[in-house]
DNA sequence: CGGATCGAC
DNA sequence: CTATGTCGATCCG
């Protein structure tokens, strides 16, 4: 489905509509010109708010381009002679590593859908179709494209393009059909192929052509598909004939070995060998015979590009299409030659912003992308130029790596104009039934829920929660969606909220080893323990808000659904609060005193007694605590305990110095024995018994958010400082155990007055606090998110201390102004031996952990145990 | 973590 | 009238 990417093919014109329209347009006989496409376009789309939004999104990516321009005059030679010499040295190792070994396919359909459709409707043949509907279009055939209609152009609009155009409803089913038939020839050639859609495909045919050389003449026979209409024979033939032409005669590469397709055997007289035909061994002749049995076996044609790898085959496929292919050989010259003065835009995952941003620069093709490496890494983040630059010498992943686990599932809608409440919550309900169903069916529970919202405008919210345990069922999905969907209410009240799309989408999928340990510990621990009410809050939410939603959960039924609510209330998730929540929350739109009235249920639930027993999620243990305050400080002598095993057995594996037995080298390595001065009762971590609740609750919390890292928990899944960081971000949560003291060691608060619970600044305006870690200005509004600003920067820190290993000591000399000049200096990491591959992820803020390391570590620690 | 944006199909 | 749906990645705060 490359046709998109056409469709917005506006190599640099700046306008909107340009980049809507078509500029490649080869104006045919029966076709348009550019200009009165354009024109068309421009009327059918002028004053509409969809043509307002673009102007918008337009107006804003000129804005970045603004930025990144000033950000290029500051830039001195110095710099630029610096980075050109950093990023040389990263260009010897790429070309070092370069792999030519591989034979990489991409297999691209032509104009899939339309083709099928033609296929199945051979009266459309000469005529200009398209697949899609009024409002949106999937693909169209070549026909029609002279008109200049494209895909993801909508049909009404391609209709005054194109009066004459068919539009054919998809038809996936169909579709899918077709693509699994192909796949079954594809796996003859790579058993471990991979789809990209329904329509291409990626080939490493490198075993095969191995084998095959050793392969009988009569192993690479096809026959001709005699049962179709005489139509299809015609086609055959002339597609076998554009084999022999080439077809492609830009390339002198292509076709260059000649092995005789049909009737280059004139002496032998078989009749089957009249109606079948021989392919050699070659790379090209592979790929034609691919192309043929497809063409065979469907009546389709496709596309393809031989290269060493994925991403030159892929823009290879683009060449020649329809029915072409297009191989680049195994030498770098011939990868820099096709490389040379190709468009940028022709580069997969070079988009419409990307080209526009790069023309600034007065970068078109990828060898002008090549000649400014050396600006781009300083304008431009890691992960970016590093890809650029891998583009410009031509570097991809040389195998077929299967996809991961998926990382999210989502569902969306798009409709007329929605702005009642009632429809809007049925909407909702019925979006996170639907996603249910799907999670079902492959069995996953995420713990994050996103709502997405289109207004009429067109503008696009996307408003996420994550929750504690993962969710699955309409009803816990529901639940979450539905409190973000109630705050955007709220948040343009008293007018109603006007959408034309709404989408829910569940990420933060457990792996199975979580999985497991999920249900053994937490959710037992949560069934058991759910009479406390705080340990099912949410991460990043205030306790207002959990409060909130409990009583929506109770309330929602006089929106829409009564029954499901009393259900709910009735059934297997009672909750202890739905008295207390019924009544001070039943008008969810008047936010004003919604924060007076949860006051009052936190002092309520603060100071009532709770006699109850649980089990300890840290020791496992059954506890009995008549206070929240004697169940806090329980576990929090637990987590003290569990951390220090757990942190060891980490610090055992990264770091060498096997007798450390505190986790402060972990992050300020080169500070230990300082803090042990400074602090030497604060180290609650190495001695259990000498860990003061308060004391440790603080600690902990930043510890065990360090530790339980996403990289470190893939080596550690099972950890119990997963449990740990769960418990302490609830305690966060916990207005009382935010030291409130510790405001008094921020160096620029300016906040006004204490708050006293809620911990939340007075004020509208945002208070400027600066970060120890990094450093940097910090504007927030309240302490929990400068908390979590903080350890984010110490979480970089840390994970760049274990990833480089010994060499912990960086000088300040390493460090420089600019954090894309920091970023240079890392260079070495980026080899990565099998090339292509994505690279680790540590994209930023490099030299901001350093600057802690050197002059901030003191004052970061002190902070902390406070 | 949450939100926005990009890019692909 | 009438401008998609789904997913992963990345960047920034």
């Amino acid at each position: 489905m490359d046709d998109r990417k056409k469709a917005c093919n506006s190599s640099c014109n700046d306008g909107v509509l340009l980049r809507m329209g078509l500029n490649d347009n080869k104006a045919g006989m029966q076709g348009l010109d550019k200009e009165k496409i354009n024109k068309i376009i421009m009327e059918a789309t002028k004053g509409s708010r969809f043509y307002e939004n673009e102007l918008k999104k337009d107006q804003q990516v000129n804005q970045r381009i603004e930025k990144m321009m000033k950000l290029k005059e500051k830039i001195t030679t110095q710099q630029l002679l610096k980075a050109q010499l950093q990023v040389d040295k990263l260009v010897v190792e790429l070309e070092q590593s370069r792999n030519l070994s591989n034979t990489i396919v991409h297999i691209d359909m032509d104009a899939f859908y339309a083709a099928v459709e033609i296929r199945d409707k051979p009266e459309l043949k000469e005529k200009p179709i398209a697949v899609g509907s009024m409002s949106m279009l999937s693909t169209s055939n070549y026909h029609a494209r002279r008109f200049g209609v494209r895909a993801a152009m909508p049909g009404f609009i391609a209709k005054k393009l194109c009066p004459h155009l068919t539009i054919v409803p998809l038809n996936f089913r169909k579709y899918s059909k077709v693509s699994k038939e192909v796949r079954e020839i594809l796996a003859e050639y790579d058993p471990n192929f991979m789809p990209m859609g329904l329509d291409e495909a990626y080939l490493n045919i490198t075993e095969h052509l191995e084998e095959r050389l050793n392969w009988p003449e009569n192993r690479r026979r096809f026959f001709f598909n005699t049962e179709g209409t005489t139509e299809n024979n015609k086609d055959d033939i002339n597609m076998s004939a554009k084999f022999n032409e080439g077809g492609c005669s830009s390339s002198p590469i292509l076709f260059e070995d000649n092995t005789p397709l049909i009737n280059d055997h004139p002496e032998q007289r078989d009749k089957l060998v009249e109606n079948s035909v021989v392919f050699g061994t070659s790379a090209e002749e592979v790929v034609k015979e691919i192309r043929f049995r497809i063409e065979q076996k469907t009546q389709l044609t496709a596309s393809a590009g031989i290269a060493p790898n994925t991403l030159l085959a892929k823009m290879c496929s683009d060449c020649n299409k329809p029915n072409g292919q297009y191989r680049i050989v195994p030498e770098r010259r011939a990868i820099l030659d096709f490389l040379k003065d190709l468009p940028i835009r022709k580069v997969p995952g070079i988009g419409k912003v990307t080209e526009k941003m790069l023309k600034a620069l007065g970068i078109v093709t990828c060898s002008e992308l090549y000649q400014q490496r050396a600006l781009l890494s300083l304008l431009f983040s890691e992960a970016s130029w590093h890809n650029f630059l891998d583009i410009s010498l031509g570097l991809g992943s040389t195998h077929l790596e299967k996809d991961g686990e998926r990382k999210s599932m989502s569902t969306e809608r798009t409709f007329s104009e929605m702005n009642t409440t009632e429809d809007q919550y049925s909407l909702c309900r019925e979006l996170c039934r639907d996603l249910a169903q799907d999670l079902q069916k492959e069995g996953l529970k995420g713990k994050t829920v996103t709502l997405k919202l289109k207004n009429v405008n067109f503008e696009v919210k996307t408003r996420a929660s994550t929750v504690l345990s993962s969710v699955s069922t309409e009803e816990e999905i529901f639940a979450v969606a539905k409190d973000l969907l109630g705050t955007e209410i709220d948040s343009v009240a008293p007018h109603p909220l006007r959408i034309r799309l709404m989408g829910v989408r569940v990420s933060g999928f457990l792996s199975e080893e979580e999985r497991k340990y999920q249900q053994k510990s937490i959710t037992s621990f949560l069934k058991s323990g759910k009479e406390i009410g705080f340990l099912r809050l949410q991460p990043g939410k205030s306790n207002q808000e959990y409060f909130r939603n409990k009583s929506e959960a109770s309330t929602m039924g006089s929106f829409f659904d009564k029954k499901r609510a009393a259900r709910q209330l009735n059934g297997e998730n009672p909750s202890p609060n739905k008295s207390v929540g019924k009544q001070l929350f039943h008008d969810r739109k008047s936010s004003a005193n919604f924060v007076e009235e949860t006051k009052k249920v936190t002092d309520l639930q603060d100071s009532s007694d709770v006699h109850k027993i649980f089990t300890c999620p840290v020791c496992f243990e059954e506890q009995s605590s008549d206070s929240l305050e004697g169940l806090n400080r329980h576990i929090d002598m637990c987590l003290s305990g569990t951390l220090v095993k757990d942190t060891m057995e980490i610090t055992k594996n990264y770091d060498s110095r096997e007798n450390t037995c505190n986790f402060f080298p972990l992050f300020k390595n080169e500070n230990v024995d300082e803090c042990q001065k400074n602090k030497p009762d604060q180290l609650a971590g190495t001695d259990p018994s000498a860990s003061t609740s308060k004391n440790s609750s603080n600690s902990t919390e930043k510890f065990t958010q360090i530790i339980s890292d996403k990289s470190h928990r893939e080596r550690q899944p099972n950890s119990l400082s997963d449990i740990a960081r769960n418990l302490c971000m609830k305690q966060r949560l916990l207005p009382k155990r935010i030291p409130r003291d510790c405001e008094d060691h921020f160096e620029k608060t300016e906040h006004t007055e204490e708050n006293s619970s809620s911990c939340f600044f007075e004020g509208k305006e945002d208070s400027v606090l600066v970060c120890p870690v990094c450093n940097s200005e910090q504007k927030t509004r309240s302490l929990v998110s400068f908390n979590r600003h903080v350890d984010i920067c110490l979480n970089k820190g840390l994970i760049q201390e274990l990833t480089e290993k010994k060499d912990f000591p960086t000088k300040a000399s390493n460090m420089e102004n600019s954090n894309r000049v920091g970023a240079l200096s890392r260079g070495q990491q980026c080899t990565n031996p099998s090339q292509g591959t994505k690279r680790s992820g540590l994209t930023t803020s490099q030299s901001a952990s350093k600057k802690a390391k050197s002059s901030h570590s003191k004052h970061t620690i002190e902070m902390f145990f406070k």
